[in-house]
DNA sequence: TGTACATCAGTGAACGCGCGTTCACTGATGTAC
DNA sequence: TGTACATCAGTGAACGCGCGTTCACTGATGTAC
């Protein structure tokens, strides 16, 4: 049957957005194509009609992964006082809500430890990715030059997202919050003065 | 043929601390048996004359990790001036060297974002683990309670593991040494007052 | 002391399943005439 | 206006490979007699 003019564009997209939330969710080499496409009603001869390759697809994933994480910190920081965004960039990242929702959540958090092992293409990608939002978010962080202020980011970062797969790799809820909990209370008092 | 009285034992052994490198520098599901075997001289059958499945080996092989990793960093401690204890072992697992041999570092950072989709008797056990060497080195860290104590080693082995997460992530040298200086004069800086 | 048998770590073929990728095909709609 | 053909997103069978697990077998040595 032949379809409406967006058609392709938007069964594109929702690939992506499924693939984005799987390989979050799932790790490793993410979903399966049959299943991906068997979610959403799709069968999985068609999938190279969209993509390449399987890794073409986990690529624009992570990176929508990245878009959305973003997205999502920045509304918490709307809603801050001058002065107090970054404070509550760091609750909301670690929140429990964003602890027990891996699949929506930030891909460093996700995939840390597998990022170093992906195709060189996908490795090159997510850098760049990281990179940008370190970036933009390095802005908040206290220190005399933008040099410091972007070491304190990577630091930040980096131990906001060990700290959360350190929590989603407990099995004991109460033992999870702890760790948040004491993470939280940590990079506050040391970056938001 | 027969083999002598330890034979059987030497070679589980083999297996379990080839396994350990393996599973920390390929993470996800491991070494193929096949492959791992075939590495010993040995053939895929004989596998489970020593293991019950490919789980229980995986089990095995990260509590090696751990040991391993641990005596490594005892052993750093152990050249340290009364005081200085910290200060070593956060130099050494913020290291170029830990950071370039993930095969034989720590598991956390090696398989971080994982434990938290593997089996549930393996999460336990890693978890477990975890708790062992926590409460250990929470002596060393700063606080006036051991529960204070307890949450800032937390803090910081979290936060380690993160930055050398993302370090081997990161694809380009320079890039990996800064994450790594940055993560070990702050922690340093926090911890080793 | 010599012989028959038991033991058991290791072997390698086979099974079954998951999964990425390819490819000939379908069929509704747009277009050329 | 009606008819023949082109288009192309999606279909589903098939291929090839990797891999965990099973199982009947091997053969050197220890043990019973």
């Amino acid at each position: 049957m032949r379809y409406s003019a967006g058609h392709k564009k938007e069964t594109r997209e929702r690939i992506v957005k499924a693939a984005s939330r799987q390989i979050r969710g799932q790790g490793g080499k993410g979903p399966a194509i049959g299943d991906l496409m068997k979610n959403l009603d799709l069968t999985h001869g068609g999938f190279y009609k969209h993509f390449r390759s399987k890794e073409q697809l986990l690529i624009e994933a992570i990176v929508k992964g990245f878009d959305e994480t973003e997205a999502w910190l920045v509304e918490a920081m709307s809603k801050a006082e001058p002065g107090g965004e970054l404070k509550l960039i760091i609750e909301r990242y670690l929140s429990l809500q964003h602890c027990a929702n891996p699949a929506g959540g930030c891909p460093v958090a996700a995939l840390a430890s597998e990022i170093a092992r992906y195709p060189r293409a996908m490795r090159l990608e997510v850098d760049r990715e990281i990179r940008k939002r370190i970036k933009r978010m390095a802005g908040l962080l206290p220190g005399a030059t933008s040099e410091e202020r972007e070491r304190n980011c990577l630091v930040l970062f980096s131990g906001m997202a060990g700290a959360l797969s350190l929590a989603r790799a407990t099995p004991d809820p109460e033992s999870r919050k702890k760790i948040l909990e004491a993470a939280r209370d940590f990079y506050t008092r040391a970056f938001c003065g």
